[in-house]
RNA sequence: GCCCACGUGGCGGAAUUGGCAGACGCGCUAGAUUCAGGUUCUAGUGAGUAACAUCGUACAGGUUCAAGUCCUGUCGUGGGCACCA
């Protein structure tokens, strides 16, 4: 227990969340919306009950939170860390005259309700509606300033229309590799040899973004579904951490490896992490190599293997091939073709836990066969291991075991010749396992030598040489795969498909009209896929068959999907006929010249008077690194492509908040038992200390732990807020009244506590300006670079100094109550109101309040503090004018009693005087 | 194994450009207020010393008049990737 209650807290804070409410205080306005009368937006920029157009409206900040999945246990403390954040930068930004978008919502399919749901039989609708509920109680109950008129919720009709009409476009269209981008699929050219319409019918099928393929992919027996590469870590899923094993399916792809380049080149557009850039290209995992036929000996075939390092062809001793590849088969000679099944049948039971983490040792069969190496003739023996993944490159490679690990490892199990290509340049360092770059050796034949060349000149020269000969060529491989689209859930959108048969009687999909949409889920007792891996909505046979004898695809989408493009939709949230209007689109995603609408000496660093095209700050967790946050990219470049949206990027500007771990410094978790509920510490301190707190805990991005009594440190400090402000006399009879009032009067309570008498219309005296200018900038500075921890111990500095003061000048402590409004909005509020009752007639809301200017000139100081040294030792700080001179500065510093015992009996070599900083007497 | 961050009092952290290390807060110590506890207020609080001196930003070197900050190496912690040829 805290003991006494610093500030009646529990009365302000609904008191104004209910306000902000009602006023719709935190409303955003579309481009050609009415501005109603008195609201503080239109008041501040003078649009009272007018409707403004897009030019007319102030420049935009749209700042965005990842949205949550609505889980059944409700928010922890850290969620509202960003949350805290975006809202103060919000606030802000509205003080400084921005017109600010800050919107929340659900993202609200998801495999956790559909599980609860097939427990206990209650339609994951249901538990979403719950869920919701709690969340916004909570969110609420901080006071954070967001536009709840265009809350979205991904499960909604109104909602999932749009992200299967997306869906639409990305099917009815194709990537276009000579324009580099998504073309609708009309526009596709067929080749010479398709003729038939059942031909050009699979050969557009082939080509679209999204396209349905037969291919291996991670099953999960328990969540009895399908897995995107992304959702499988370690051989487990990424929920529920159940083991998954490789099958091969029909299922929906969304052809992302055609953006691999853009994904990954745009990353230098945009303002994000370097951390999480890097991790996104890890994900799309470019590299640069060539690839290199290589005949087989006594036959037709010829195995393709890509390389980075090409330079050390001549040391290819052997080669591998995966053992799902093609032409192992085919190869294989009769002597070695049961080692050769076995080996298979080995490979392909083993999961892949067991193909990575197990797999410590190598194994691998000889097929019998024999390759040409193409640059000097030798043959070399065809294995087959599962070293070499089916999946990467072309599924082969050449055996380097002097310059790659892996394959030495392989060559010295299996005794295969090991041959030197590259000197390393230290001449001490072995060869043998040198993988850097070096000097060629070993490397020639009658056309052609490499002797000599660094790596990169051996790598040029020898892929130009492979290219004449057509023995290979340049080449370029991604680590990214195509994305797993589909889902064999209940609570998931349903895909706008359907399957009919042409007169030949095959298969094949057809989109369904947009007036078809949405596509509503059919509704079912039972929510559990079939045991046959149907999805749950075949189980619905009236939905599934249609009249016409089509059937509907049961697959549903990834909760990803609605992830995808929900900061679109934000944008113009209730528009029936559109995903987003072009025009809300294009002013809060667009860039555009802004007219100045900073009214203080210092912009923000990042947008220096412009708009920022996109979003201008989003913050979210890292977990969503190469998941959501790649996956929102490569949608938005298709709608880019399409003419949908304006920008490349969808995020300009990214900042990841870190983790907030227990008491303990160890992770938060049930079973550690060190979980903090937000709830409980919002009855005891309030939210606004709650907001202090997590803010002033360090810097946004690292992760820290949480301490109960640092909540009070900062609860103390808005107590300390409370008297300055309020008179201390009224308070008591605040509180005895407070002891006896019935429940209807509580809300009057508050029109007891009076102003502090200390508080008085009077000018500022000279040492007070300095000392709110200085706080003033500090927090602008500190905003505006987002050091919300530094910004709350300026204002804790500011108030310290207050406390002092005999006389409190009104003017001073407005300015004050501004800079701490972001943070502490509710006591700011109630303070703002105390204040402004005895100076304006209309009080309502500080939100929109001119953020202050603060004055350079009144922060120049005349006398200085400068510190002396001897020889880089501090020894004494003197005062000094601040314009005095080098040779009055040297005078003083010699002159210094504290110093001078250091330099006698020494001579003085070198005297160093930085101006206003410092002196350093150097002797010797 | 590879890649990327980060190592500062008893604790969270500050030091924005190489220029007074430890702002602000927690905790702790002493005092005032109080019957008492709590609250509030005042003073102190890196180590060390009677006081100076001296030492001090993971460790070892280096550059510099001056290094938490720059350079080299080592160790440790956290995160990501992991047979990607």
């Amino acid at each position: 227990m805290s003991g006494r209650r610093q500030y009646p807290f529990h009365l302000i804070e609904p008191k104004w969340q209910q306000h902000w409410d009602e006023q719709q205080t935190f409303r955003a306005w579309n481009p050609g919306e009415l501005l109603p009368q008195g609201h503080p937006f239109a008041v501040r920029h003078g649009f009272e009950n007018k409707t403004v157009a897009a030019n007319d409206l102030p420049p935009k900040y749209y700042i965005l939170d990842m949205f949550p999945y609505p889980s059944g246990a409700g928010l922890h403390v850290g969620h509202p860390e960003g949350y805290t954040a975006t809202d103060i930068l919000a606030r802000y930004q509205r003080s400084r005259g921005r017109h600010v978008l800050h919107p929340m919502g659900w993202d609200a399919f998801g495999l956790p309700a559909e599980q609860y749901a097939i427990k206990t039989g209650q339609h994951p609708r249901k538990t979403t509606e719950v869920n919701i509920a709690t969340f916004k109680r909570q969110i609420k109950s901080l006071g954070f300033s967001y536009d709840w008129s265009r809350e979205v919720d991904t499960t909604s009709p109104d909602y999932f229309k749009w992200t299967q009409w997306i869906f639409l476009k990305l099917y009815n269209s194709w990537f276009n590799p000579e324009t580099n981008k998504a073309e609708p699929i009309e526009n596709l050219k067929y080749p010479a040899d398709v003729k038939t319409e059942e031909q050009k019918r699979s050969y557009r099928d082939s080509k679209r973004i999204a396209f349905v393929t037969e291919a291996p992919v991670w099953w999960c027996e328990q969540l009895g579904t399908v897995l995107a590469n992304e959702e499988v870590v370690d051989g487990k899923s990424e929920v529920g951490g159940f083991p998954v094993v490789r099958k091969p399916m029909r299922q929906w792809m969304l052809r992302i490896t055609a953006y691999a380049e853009r994904l990954l080149s745009d990353l230098n557009t945009i303002d994000w992490p370097e951390s999480l850039k890097e991790m996104q290209r890890n994900w799309i995992g470019k590299s640069e190599g060539a690839e290199v036929h290589f005949q087989v000996a006594n036959s037709e075939s010829r195995i393709t293997v890509f390389t980075t390092r090409p330079d050390t062809l001549f040391g290819a001793t052997y080669m591998v091939l995966s053992p799902e590849h093609k032409l192992v088969n085919q190869i294989t000679t009769p002597e070695q073709k049961k080692a050769v099944e076995d080996y298979k049948t080995f490979a392909a039971g083993k999961s892949d836990l067991e193909r990575t983490e197990l797999a410590k040792d190598k194994t691998g069969v000889f097929t019998g066969a024999y390759a040409i190496n193409p640059v000097n003739s030798e043959k070399i023996p065809v294995w087959i291991a599962d070293y070499v993944l089916a999946s990467y490159g072309t599924g082969a490679i050449m055996a380097v075991p002097a310059h790659d690990d892996r394959d030495f490892e392989f060559a010295t199990k299996f005794n295969l010749p090991v041959v030197q290509v590259v000197q390393p340049p230290d001449s001490k360092t072995d060869w043998r396992g040198f993988l850097d770059d070096g000097k060629a050796v070993n490397s020639s034949n009658a056309q052609i030598s490499l002797d000599g060349l660094s790596t990169p000149e051996a790598k040029k020269k020898i892929a130009a040489w492979l290219e004449e000969k057509s023995l290979g060529k340049k080449t370029i491989n991604y680590k990214l795969r195509d994305w797993l689209f589909s889902r064999q859930r209940y609570w998931g959108e349903p895909f706008p498909i359907i399957w009919k048969r042409d007169p030949s009687g095959n298969l094949y999909h057809e989109a369904l009209p947009e007036s078809a949409l949405p596509v509503l889920p059919p509704k079912l007792d039972d929510y559990k896929p079939t045991p046959d891996g149907q999805p749950p909505l075949a189980r619905a046979q009236d939905w599934v068959n249609l009249p016409d004898g089509s059937t509907r695809e049961t697959n549903t989408m990834p909760q990803w999907a609605g992830s995808c493009w929900y900061y679109l939709r934000y944008l113009d949230t209730k528009n029936p006929s559109a995903f987003v209007s072009k025009e809300a689109e294009n002013y809060w995603m667009g860039s555009r010249r802004g007219n100045e609408a900073d009214n203080s000496t210092n912009p923000p660093p990042h947008v220096g008077g412009y708009e920022t095209p996109g979003v201008d700050l989003y913050v979210g967790g890292t977990e969503h690194a190469v998941l959501h946050l790649l996956y929102a990219r490569f949608w938005h470049k298709v709608l880019f492509d399409l003419g949908y949206v304006s920008t490349r990027e969808p995020f300009f500007k990214l900042v990841n908040q870190g983790i907030i771990l227990g008491e303990d410094g160890q992770k938060m978790s049930k079973s550690r038992g060190n979980v903090v509920n937000p709830d409980d510490i919002l009855v005891e301190y309030g939210a606004d200390a709650f907001r202090l707190y997590e803010m002033f805990m360090g810097p946004l991005e690292m992760s820290k732990p949480w301490n109960t009594k640092g909540v009070e440190g900062v609860y103390r400090f808005l107590g300390r807020v409370w008297r300055l402000f309020v008179d201390e006399q009224s308070e008591t009879e605040f509180e005895q009244a407070e002891t006896t009032a019935d429940a209807q009067r509580r809300g009057e309570l508050l029109n007891i506590l009076k102003l502090n008498p200390a508080i008085k219309d009077v000018a500022a005296t000279p040492p007070q300006l300095k000392t709110l200018h200085a706080t003033i900038k500090k927090v602008t500075e500190d905003l505006d670079s987002l050091r919300f921890n530094t910004a709350i111990s300026a204002m804790m500095v500011f108030v310290n100094e207050a406390m002092t003061w005999e006389t409190k000048p009104i003017s001073v402590l407005r300015d004050f109550l501004i800079l701490l409004a972001p943070f502490a909005p509710h006591v700011a509020e109630e303070l703002w109101s105390k204040l402004d009752s005895t100076l304006d007639p209309r009080p309502s809301t500080l939100a929109y309040s001119a953020w202050p200017k603060f004055d350079a000139a009144l922060l120049i100081e005349d006398t200085l503090e400068i510190p002396v040294q001897v020889n880089g030792k501090l020894r004494d700080v003197i005062k000094a004018s601040a314009n005095a001179d080098n040779a009055t500065l040297e005078a003083a510093a010699k002159a210094s009693e504290k110093a001078k015992p250091f330099m006698e009996g020494k001579t003085i070599r070198k005297v160093i005087i930085v101006p206003k900083k410092l002196i350093n007497i150097v002797v010797g």
